[in-house]
DNA sequence: TGACTTGTTCTATTGAAACTAGAACAATAG
DNA sequence: CTATTGTTCTAGTTTCAATAGAACAAGTCA
């Protein structure tokens, strides 16, 4: 699994890191049962806080992605296969924004407001 | 045009104000060449600094979506028709993530990480 | 023309959140 | 038992949203 950090990104480095994860998940990159590396060890590798790390795996396990229990790590459950149903829809959003010229974070925006 | 602000929320309110003028237009609550309240009023009215609502302008103004003048105010232009555009797509996401039980937050993280 | 309206720019302060850092702790694995 | 790994706590730094006040510039309109 490849996960990339942005030092220069204004979107903070545990959602980066989340994202990146969780699009893994989707993708198959990670697989159900498969384990994440030890907190302490993406830290040093990333270049950043353990705790940044842990914010990001925390965000995943409030979000049923991930289970965490001390001295096994972070294990990916099945619920990413929910996630990939939404793929579709979402690749369709993503390719009429760029056809309309759409700014990303304007796409962004208009989704958070249809969500409320 | 009705327009609210969540002060309690965690999104800025920069942000709100801009989605809220967003899905007026998008729903045809503003129209192409209406004019917005002036940034004084309006600040006034939502009880919020006038700097708050012309950064919710000026990021309304860099998507294309008002024009901005001084001496007339904040015009809508008719590129809100294209926004509209993406109404459709948008939805389908909201309704299949809302049958998966995908929280918000995640669906525009899914979101954000597509668009990249 | 001249007064008024309205956005633009500048400086400054406050509060919240992200990030980093270090340490002690608790549950699980092997 | 020992090593691993997440959990919790305190704390300091930096960044940014929001507020506030003031001066300024470009347009409106009588």
């Amino acid at each position: 699994m490849l996960l990339r950090i942005d030092q220069s990104s204004t979107t903070p480095l545990f959602d980066q890191l989340a994202s990146s994860i969780r699009g893994a998940a989707i993708t198959g990159g990670v697989k159900p049962g498969e384990r994440l590396p030890a907190a302490r060890d993406l830290a040093e590798s990333l270049e950043v806080n353990v705790h940044t790390v842990l914010r990001a795996y925390q965000l995943l396990r409030d979000e049923g992605l991930v289970e965490l229990r001390r001295g096994r790590g972070a294990v990916v459950t099945d619920r990413a296969e929910r996630y990939s149903q939404l793929s579709a829809a979402i690749d369709t959003v993503v390719v009429e924004a760029r056809a309309l010229g759409i700014a990303p974070d304007t796409v962004t925006a208009l989704l958070r407001e249809a969500l409320k």
